[in-house]
DNA sequence: CTTATACTCAACCATTTGGTTGAGGAGGTG
DNA sequence: CACCTCCTCAACCAAATGGTTGAGTATAAG
């Protein structure tokens, strides 16, 4: 996975289970067994998940003795909504130009 | 692909072309052949990505004869904003909290 | 020292993804 | 009509993704 890291967090994202994780992780840090449990499959997998989300910097991890709690890092999901901000307004402007030249032209 | 809105369209600008025709798009709607111009791949290419934008809902199309230009639809950005949003919000309080924390024990 | 807990690594598998080529279909234009 | 442009559909392929099992490491606790 060599991709840009606005490319990383948006695959990041795009899963549910991994979507889920992150908003355990609002609730406080945890731990990969406590993340594991409300999903039904190993401990593997949801390890990998986690990987995908530490990879793309929207999750850093600590250590405490075999422990290694995650939590959420707000940078990248700054940087996210910056670059989806920018076309939304966009976007959005453009809708009500449109609004606009109707109102004008069919009055 | 019948994954929810929110896991297709962060998919979707998880691929850096894609997110290239996005920004392209912000410029004024645009048809096939012009959004594939800039891209060093076919238009059959460039048509599947268009397609994964479009079941995303990021973009929707029109008929101008044989063309189909495309343009972008703001309500599904502002779905992403406010999922990304809510979780980066709690993940700088907390940030903040841990540093008041900081400051009070280590004087 | 032994055992239990938390986690990681490696190999494997099925499905999805991102691209290709090739063959059309729809719709203006000579 | 013939032809060109814009776009789509289908088949194929390599690589990435999301899961599994099985084995191994590190640290704490009996």
């Amino acid at each position: 996975m060599s991709a840009d890291q606005l490319s990383r967090a948006f695959a990041a994202l795009a899963d549910p289970t991994r979507r889920e994780i992150v908003s355990t992780l609002a609730l406080g840090d945890a731990t990969l067994v406590e993340l594991s449990e409300p999903h039904d499959m190993t401990v593997q997998a949801v390890s990998k998940h986690l990987r995908v989300l530490e990879d793309a910097g929207l999750v850093t991890r600590t250590r405490d003795a075999q422990r290694r709690p995650a939590h959420l890092e707000a940078e990248v999901f700054d940087l996210m909504t910056k670059w989806i901000e920018r076309y939304r307004r966009e976007a959005e402007q453009r809708y009500q130009r449109l609004d606009a030249l109707l109102k004008d032209t069919k009055p």
